[in-house]
DNA sequence: GCAAGAATTGAATCATCATTCATTTCTTGA
DNA sequence: TCAAGAAATGAATGATGATTCAATTCTTGC
């Protein structure tokens, strides 16, 4: 019963996963949510207050899985170095493989309450970067730095590189490559 | 007589950009730019087909004038990197001086069709550091690379690194010495 | 000074969707 | 099996704000 009720609030959620993977925030009006639900239109209201509400779930959820994926990624490795090439390769190769909803997360227009979640999740990935960045350089591996501002800088540079190639279609490995090098240049990894 | 038209046009991009500047995008109805141009609504429509169009127009115009800028400021410079470095420090500047237009211009939800001039107005920032980083790889003081990509990769670090500044209303000299430090290095400016 | 036509006005229209709610359909406990 | 209450439905409502257009006000050439 509570199952019921649980069951529905995700498939509501997945439902606009789905539509914002395919056709971006654009697609996502409420009645095309529910459809995809295969929940009545007022059905989303039991479970989310507002339009806001839900979308906000719904790229913390995003959020989250992409930032679990890179985190995963670079807890394998372990130099700074070694990290900051896991966080580029996962997170421009996940954009890259999923180039609808990279786009919805990082650049699409959303509406202003769900802007602050990408935000959060944009800072979500620079608090990371942040983390592995402060060890390097406390350990001596790199230069001195604010970590809080470079890994801003990283993202910054990440997002950037890929729209383009997102909207395009096209992305050669070049481009994974030379982001390496120019963020690890950044960053001051010795050669 | 075509004199009071070009003006009356003016005046509308004016207001436009002026409630741009105070109040974001999010202020500009067509009725308060019509308003604050001194004319009815629906002259507006007189001299653009639509309010994207209208737009769009604006974001050429502050795009132009921010680009217009920095290349003032490179200019005066030789080197790649005292280039690089006066394309910061003048973007950065502007931004920090009109936050609230750096905001709309960088990163606040607009209609989709004024979005696509908001690309171009970072691609015109990028296709500028393009030229410096490709005359710097040519004569040298740079070390190889596709200059599309690392220019594209700077101008995503600034505006990332600018916003969140932005909406704090903060943003220390620290900060810009540290993109400094930071971009330098990306490309390879010998230390 | 005046008529024809252009330009301007701004209130009414239209479109889009988020949100609501009276009605219907389930669930459950006795 | 049934009644009470919970949940679900989806058509109607409401708000917003771009766009239109009939009415009015200017220009200009005669």
């Amino acid at each position: 019963m509570r199952a019921r009720l649980t069951a529905s609030r995700e498939r509501i959620i997945d439902a606009a996963l789905g539509i914002l993977a395919e056709h971006g925030y654009a697609g996502c009006s409420v009645a095309a949510v529910a459809a995809r639900a295969e929940v009545a239109t007022g059905s989303v209201y039991r479970h989310f207050p507002t339009k806001a509400d839900l979308f906000a779930e719904v790229f913390r959820t995003a959020s989250r899985r992409e930032v679990d994926a890179v985190t995963r990624a670079a807890a394998a490795e372990d130099t700074a170095a070694a990290r900051v090439r896991a966080v580029i390769e996962t997170f421009a190769g996940r954009a890259l493989r999923a180039p609808r909803l990279a786009y919805a997360l990082l650049a699409e227009p959303v509406d202003p309450a769900v802007e602050a979640q990408r935000l959060v999740f944009r800072r979500a990935h620079a608090t990371l970067l942040a983390g592995y960045i402060a060890d390097g350089v406390a350990g001596g591996e790199l230069p001195p730095q604010n970590p809080e501002l470079t890994s801003t800088a990283v993202v910054g540079a990440l997002a950037e590189a890929m729209v383009g190639p997102l909207a395009a279609g096209v992305a050669g490995p070049d481009t994974v490559d030379g982001l390496i090098t120019f963020i690890h240049r950044a960053l001051g990894v010795p050669s």
